[in-house]
DNA sequence: AAATTATATAACAAATGAATTATATAACGA
DNA sequence: TCGTTATATAATTCATTTGTTATATAATTT
């Protein structure tokens, strides 16, 4: 999965998230997107580019305008991987409750 | 949150995503990582070093060893925030389908 | 004790990334 | 049509990242 490099480094910049946060709220221009930051807005524009090129805004054309809201294709490809992740942490976590079981049951029989 | 940067960004390289995979399995050494990659041990112990800094990987020593298993903290915290992504993204779905049942709605009305 | 194994760190080069300024283009409003 | 608004692209700079080699250190084996 390629996708999933983009993915993941367009939401590792602080700026990109907080584009999405905002995208959260609904769509947005590229200067109300822009507004909030202590940024140019050729920097903010190139952003977007990577925000757009890893699959988590969308763009339409509205004149003048490029208004950009949340897309859903590379979230459900992180959600995927992360799975992963998430069962094996699920199982790691099992296994200490049952270390801890044994440990208790232990204590019981031991008689304090 | 600056850990977000750390975790998102750590994430965003392949091969320390083929490392989580790798110990979602359970733990491994650092020898045992680095053996499937055609790297240097430094450079997988660099990795391994960044995967612990964002909080995805804790290491215990045993004698000369230094196993490595996944952690919950970074995962915890990348799920939070993408929960606001994907609440928002339930919503623009929700909003279009509204839109596609107010369509048929008018499709029907207007007998065809 | 000496050689080997497991891992970390430092120095460095090449690649990548993020911001800036300057400039281009297309739509809009007067 | 002209000036303005919304946005994109190019050139450039600076910082960060990733990999390499060389080397250090601590544990293990012989």
């Amino acid at each position: 999965m390629p996708n999933l490099d983009a993915a993941f480094s367009a939401m590792a910049d602080p700026t990109r998230r907080a584009i999405l946060a905002r995208l959260a709220l609904g769509e947005a221009t590229v200067m109300e997107l822009a507004e909030p930051f202590d940024m140019t807005q050729p920097a903010v524009s190139r952003h977007l580019k990577v925000l757009e090129g890893a699959g988590l805004i969308l763009r339409r054309v509205e004149g003048a305008k490029r208004p950009c809201r949340l897309a859903p294709a590379a979230i459900t490809e992180i959600d995927q991987w992360l799975d992963m992740l998430r069962v094996a942490l699920a199982r790691n976590y099992d296994r200490l409750d049952d270390v801890l079981a044994e440990v208790t049951l232990k204590r019981r029989k031991a008689k304090r």
